[in-house]
DNA sequence: AAGCTTTCCGCAAAGCTTTGCATTAATGAT
DNA sequence: ATCATTAATGCAAAGCTTTGCGGAAAGCTT
């Protein structure tokens, strides 16, 4: 039991020599002669002697730990991201310490503050679906905490973010399903609060314009980004005098959601309705219709965010937001036979 | 800049006291009088004091954290199982550092050693596909480091596991798929080194005797747990002379791999071809047609892991290995309508 | 041979917390 | 008034590492 590493007192206590000649041996410094160093290190070897980053954060002020919070970890887009958070940190010699909110804003600001008891240098958030105040993250800002947000975002004159380009990817939906001969064009949002609702819909207002449709506020339903509120959200639309015959919703679970009440009132994917998400690419594939659909470079994106927190932990603040190229992949779902119509 | 978080020794400079009576102020020492205390705290809580965790962890030699090593972070089994894992770590004031061996050996060995280095108290370990050989368990065991396993397990006397029944439901499937008319039965399998494929490759084999089937071993193939090879090893299946009329597959990437090359080839799910996964829930549900699955519950799992980690850490060894009940949920794509056989 | 420069190594402090022991002051006992 | 308790607080060490500075020994110069 106890203590199971060994330390650079145990080192220079075998080797009768004090600890700061141990130090200095492992490192090399130059006031340590050669022979001393070999058989220092030769024994550090043999120990499996490995410095304590406890000992080491509490000199040095840094524990290398960056923390993330997500809205939940199961799902892929954030799974993916953090993934690509993780690689970079791991090239940098930090760890990746991962809360998860749960889509609400009280375990959000407790896993905040967690993360910040345990010492994180600086967190990489995503809000919470119920986050609708920001006076949480402006304390960060003004504790000058490192921090980075994405996806979901807010004060992007304090706080730098990377996004994806969500006005234009949802506009350039919009345009796909006009040109695959998809007239009235349903958009299942989620809460008004978040960035990418807001965005997104105004690239599905643009669109609209862009194309020469008119609006209609009926084929706009708001949903609560879960696979059931979607589908709800699908049946509303279903139910109207005069349904859809696309539909395109804010991100992947939603999109499932929709399919899901598609087939289940027994239409066809594309032919009764055209279905468009917002996903990333592996999802996109297992459904079936295959899902045209916008796709996030998940991984590269969560590289990016890790890059832009070093950033900023290393030269200071500097407003800044990324913004990420999607790309529109056509597949099945949005591919309407002309014959029969 | 510099240190963000303020410590007892502020407190105490800013109190003209010691450091000692400001940390029993904190903690209602006996020694500390009722009016110091209220002093104490209320400056506390004022300058939002929090202890230093890597000073706690010098001193008591424990840095409450749980090393988690899986071999990938974005399939929706490995997060929910983490997830579950980290609810109960939460609870017990502990955090999770998760590292992903990338379904490769090396990361495996490497992640491992860093979370050693970063000092976790233990780990929680589900073996990459490519893990054939355990000397780097048996190490850790030796050094009486705590370690618990999940699904894909190894050295069962020496190392405290929890793994599906897997052998059961394997079997369960083969007997479904025969109640359900289909008569050539496939598996496919993942890498032999891995506890999984062996267990479900025997409860196939008893299935199949069970049923008064005769095995074939064309109807058996080996894939590498990937999308893509789970597709190839469908395909194979399918140039068969006497292809099956039923297929299943060791876990739910392969299940969507034989279902994705299955479509492609034309055929229908269930009347051509049926088809049963190793899933979760979530996934089961989002394919077309849903997919019949043993279905492990997930985060349950992960709670029961970090369970049986934390008695391991509490009150020592001892060989324990938990096996999960999994359900057969029947769906649509064993349904084979009887009519048209 | 005495003084000076190198070369090599050890001391001690800092970073933060806990806790056994010592210290001080005050209270009670006689 | 003096001694013995009790109450309240401070000192210092331990846990591990890094690093500026001081010190000892050896080699060199003159």
């Amino acid at each position: 039991m106890g203590s199971r590493h060994i330390s650079l007192k145990d080192l220079a206590r075998e080797l009768n020599i004090s600890i700061s000649t141990v130090s200095r041996a492992l490192k090399d410094h130059p006031d340590i002669s050669r022979e001393m160093k070999e058989k220092v290190k030769k024994l550090a070897i043999e120990r499996n002697y490995t410095p304590n980053p406890l000992a080491m954060g509490l000199l040095k002020q840094e524990t290398r730990m960056i923390g993330i919070v997500v809205p939940d970890l199961v799902t892929h887009f954030y799974a993916s991201i953090i993934s690509g958070i993780e690689s970079v940190a791991k090239e940098n010699g930090y760890f990746a310490v991962i809360a998860s909110s749960n889509e609400s804003i009280i375990k959000e600001k407790e896993s905040i503050d967690n993360l910040l008891k345990a010492r994180v240098e600086g967190l990489i958030v995503c809000m919470s679906r119920e986050t609708n105040t920001t006076d949480h993250f402006e304390k960060l800002v003004s504790r000058d905490i490192p921090l980075v947000m994405f996806d979901r975002v807010c004060l992007g004159d304090k706080i730098p973010a990377v996004i994806a380009d969500n006005a234009d990817a949802s506009q350039k939906i919009v345009e796909h399903f006009y040109s695959k001969g998809y007239r009235r064009i349903a958009y299942v949002s989620g809460p008004e609060n978040l960035s990418i609702s807001k965005e997104r819909m105004s690239g599905y207002r643009a669109g609209l314009k862009a194309c020469g449709l008119t609006p209609d506020e009926n084929l706009v339903e708001n949903c609560y980004l879960t696979f059931e509120s979607a589908k709800m959200a699908m049946n509303r639309l279903l139910e109207l005098p005069n349904p859809p015959d696309a539909v395109y919703g804010i991100n992947d679970t939603v999109a499932f959601g929709l399919m899901k009440a598609i087939k289940e009132a027994g239409l066809k994917i594309p032919d009764d309705i055209g279905v468009v998400g917002f996903t990333d690419e592996f999802h996109s594939v297992v459904v079936t219709p295959a899902l045209t659909s916008v796709t996030h470079p998940t991984f590269e994106m969560g590289q990016q965010i890790a890059q832009l927190f070093f950033k900023r932990l290393t030269t200071g603040f500097q407003a800044e937001t990324l913004i990420v190229k999607t790309q529109l992949v056509e597949r099945e779902s949005s591919n309407k036979s002309e014959g029969r119509h």
